[in-house]
DNA sequence: TAAACCCCTAGCCATTTGGCTAGGAAGGGA
DNA sequence: TCCCTTCCTAGCCAAATGGCTAGGGGTTTA
């Protein structure tokens, strides 16, 4: 019940000692533990730190300086600001690759991260344990390692995302929450204190950007998105 | 980083020898590693199994009769066979108690577990190391353990959701979907070879058992009750 | 300072809904 | 057999939506 295929130590490619330093950011503690766990099984990796808020990723890394960065960008209710971080990081500190392990593999959220300059996109009910820790040296190592699925995502992706996930601004948000809920424009227009003729301004902007053409398609792609918490 | 309240070992609330043998059930590696690290920290604990399908479940539970199961419902596409096997356990195997460990709260996946004799449930987001110990023992001594925002669940549940959830019926389920994807009523009939008259009844009525009055909150409850895969 | 966004508002019109009533037909149990 | 459920169809009408065009004001940034 316990093989794993041994520890196989530091192969030489760094320098004998040199470990590779990891940050981890999930907000979900099973998923830090175990990722720890695996990766530590191998004498070449340290977890030098834990994150569960996106603030507290970019603390991490300003602070360690890590090799690789592991995350779920799902970290809060805006899967958005996890892509921000993607390119904050990559922006910033050159330094620190990026490893996506994500729960669900969501084609806009894929491919907006890759170009964003993430160099590895696993999900996390895919990928095996061995695969995780060669996966990570690989990164470091300035590959791009894509999971089983990512890679078709990828390949479809790439031409008809496009200019699809514009960002919906938070207005818009707003309001597709409110219509995820059933309201009506006119309702809609009381809670938000504006008329009901901005409420239709914000879905259609909002319709346009996710090339959506009825409100259900709307919440159907926000919520397939990730973007309805 | 690494306290996590000692190992407080055995309290002699059984015999200080005797371990609570526990059989993990989760479709994702890194949940088995995280949950078992977690759990091995204590000395009492001693995970003898882990299960990745509803198959291996059972098998397991048959082979270690464990004090604990700690699962994951949803281990393939459907979860309602994650239910049946709750049902199975507490039916056939009484001294093995059930802890559920969801990724997402759904109303109606709480409620029908807990009314199959599941006696803990827990969130993954939202469990913390020492809450999933603690409540493992006390699962296992006999007591009901919900986490965060299970518990409103359930008193939310246990009245509204009674005739709630009335099973939608395949057809409406189609309905449903494609109404996510945006279409009209007279799209969805051409392609259901039914009439516009007959979409629109399926609609109605799926709308009264999800207590909706506008798709677009159609797709958005049937989303959020993970009926929309 | 202009360009680029974001937010707000107005009105028009064809279509699509939501909600209703009122049927018929087929299959599974009690 | 009768009852229940699911599935199918029809028509009506008020209300809501989608798709436009055409504005104004505010902030940030190049």
């Amino acid at each position: 019940m316990a093989n794993e295929g041994r520890p196989d130590v530091s192969l030489g490619r760094r320098s004998p000692m040199a470990s590779t330093r990891i940050v981890v950011a999930d907000r979900n503690v099973i998923n830090r533990v175990g990722i720890r766990s695996i990766l530590e099984r191998n004498a070449g990796f340290a977890v030098v730190a834990e994150a569960t808020t996106y603030e507290a990723v970019m603390d991490a890394v300003d602070e360690h300086g890590p090799d690789v960065l592991i995350i779920d960008l799902d970290l809060g209710d805006d899967t958005t600001r996890g892509l921000k971080i993607c390119d904050d990081i990559t922006e910033n500190y050159p330094s620190t690759k990026v490893m996506v392990l994500a729960n669900t593999l969501n084609e806009m959220i894929v491919v907006e991260a890759l170009r964003r300059g993430v160099t590895g996109y696993l999900s996390k009910d895919e990928v095996r344990a061995d695969e995780l820790s060669k996966g990570v040296k690989a990164v470091q190592d300035g590959e791009t390692v894509l999971g089983k699925g990512v890679g078709n995502i990828v390949a479809r992706g790439l031409g008809s995302v496009r200019g699809q996930m514009e960002h919906l601004t938070d207005r818009e948000l707003d309001v597709i929450r409110a219509v995820s809920k059933g309201m009506s424009n006119k309702q809609i227009a009381v809670l938000m204190y504006i008329t009901e003729s901005t409420v239709k301004f914000h879905l259609q902007n909002a319709s346009k950007k996710l090339g959506t053409h009825k409100r259900a398609e709307l919440v159907g792609r926000a919520h397939a998105a990730g973007l309805l918490k």
